[in-house]
DNA sequence: CTGAAATACGACTAATTCGTCGCATTTCCT
DNA sequence: AGGAAATGCGACGAATTAGTCGTATTTCAG
């Protein structure tokens, strides 16, 4: 019986011809819609395969096996959250409160965008959490949050930063994937997205003030 | 073809003798057993029969189909869990900000307890996200909620109220996800918890402070 | 005790799905 | 053009699983 949970996730070797590369661009954009029309559950290479219009053969060429693409689609979203934390909160033109503020309004915004994805990305989590290159990808959002924590609490200890650098983002991160299991109106996005802050920017402000005192 | 999708999901006709009591016990607990043992994907009627004693065909007497016994298992988690609400919130003879850092530290820690479990149905919660029977169990807690918040945040309106409680409650219960995934140590359990607590706190602090110079 | 109803059983069916393999087609270098 | 390597194909094998159904066993009223 071979085991098929201790494969690589990464898909590694790619063709060397041009074809390749429209192929997979093909392949993952087929992925994304299955997804976000099928669900995870419905989630199959056949699917994809035929949605892509090649046969699951090349698909197989391309991915080691179904989980590669789930992974490639989520490495994406984080990519692109990366940026986004990068773009917002390295802005030193705002104060660190307004921008957190910011961040929250956009992150929330565009998981409601894409909610189907994102909750059915979520779904398959199982498939590929415990891949290790899963860690990696996440060291890149710590960084710039610890330098924007940096910022906003100059003055306190780094263990207390480390925290509350954490807890920020764990929080943003998992009440977002909440917002995008139910459609809202934009008004209420935005007054959640604003509450959220609010909540935020009250505990970065107790923070500060506690070291101010101490 | 049937659908299966349009199924109830909650066991219905019991038998009438009274071998049913033990049997339903032997199976729930059987499906904890699997579900922490082999996780949400390797969760199936067959497992849990062979690990309660029973055969499918008596499974299959008690709950109409997979769904059912996970859903109960969630269900039974949500009515403790708003025990715990309860038991914590409603405690008078401390003040709010107290009761809530109680409530914090109680619930992280339970979830770390359970981890596995809980990891195990949160990745199940696909199956049984669309149904209706869901919505009311969160019924209980929202009221309790909001009678605390009532008491913590007497002069503010309504609506105010509403979103923080509905903040605090989301972040708490998906942050708490989170721990479940990964084993921490109780010092670091405790200063999560307590990080989280002061966050609410503050939060609540800060509301209620703009309410009184308004 | 007797027999009918309730309960328990587990082999079985139908469906689904992942990933492979041998063959067909295209590409591209000489 | 010729031919070898790269790429694409899709039927198929192997595995898993939800739920059923005819039969065996147990219970209990009369």
């Amino acid at each position: 019986m071979a085991d098929r949970r201790s494969r690589s996730i990464s898909s590694r070797k790619q063709p060397q011809q041009a074809r390749s590369t429209g192929l997979v661009a093909a392949i993952l954009d087929a992925a994304v819609q299955v997804l976000a029309k099928e669900g995870a559950q419905r989630f199959t290479t056949a699917r994809v395969a035929e949605r892509a219009g090649v046969s699951v053969g090349s698909l197989y060429q391309y991915f080691p096996n179904k989980t590669a693409i789930l992974f490639r689609l989520q490495s994406d979203e984080w990519r692109r959250t990366s940026e986004l934390l990068r773009d917002i909160l390295a802005d030193r033109t705002k104060p660190p409160p307004a921008r957190l503020r910011a961040l929250v309004h956009a992150f929330i915004r565009s998981e409601c965008e894409e909610a189907a994805i994102r909750t059915a990305l979520s779904d398959a989590a199982p498939l590929y959490r415990d891949a290790p290159e899963a860690h990696d990808a996440r060291a890149a959002g710590k960084g710039i949050v610890a330098a924007f924590m940096r910022e906003a609490l100059p003055k306190a200890s780094d263990a207390a930063r480390a925290l509350a650098g954490e807890l920020i983002t764990t929080t943003l991160s998992e009440v977002g994937k909440r917002f995008s299991e139910a459609p809202h109106s934009e008004a209420e996005i935005a007054r959640h997205a604003d509450g959220l802050a609010d909540m935020f920017c009250a505990y970065l402000g107790e923070l500060s003030r506690r070291r101010d005192h101490s």
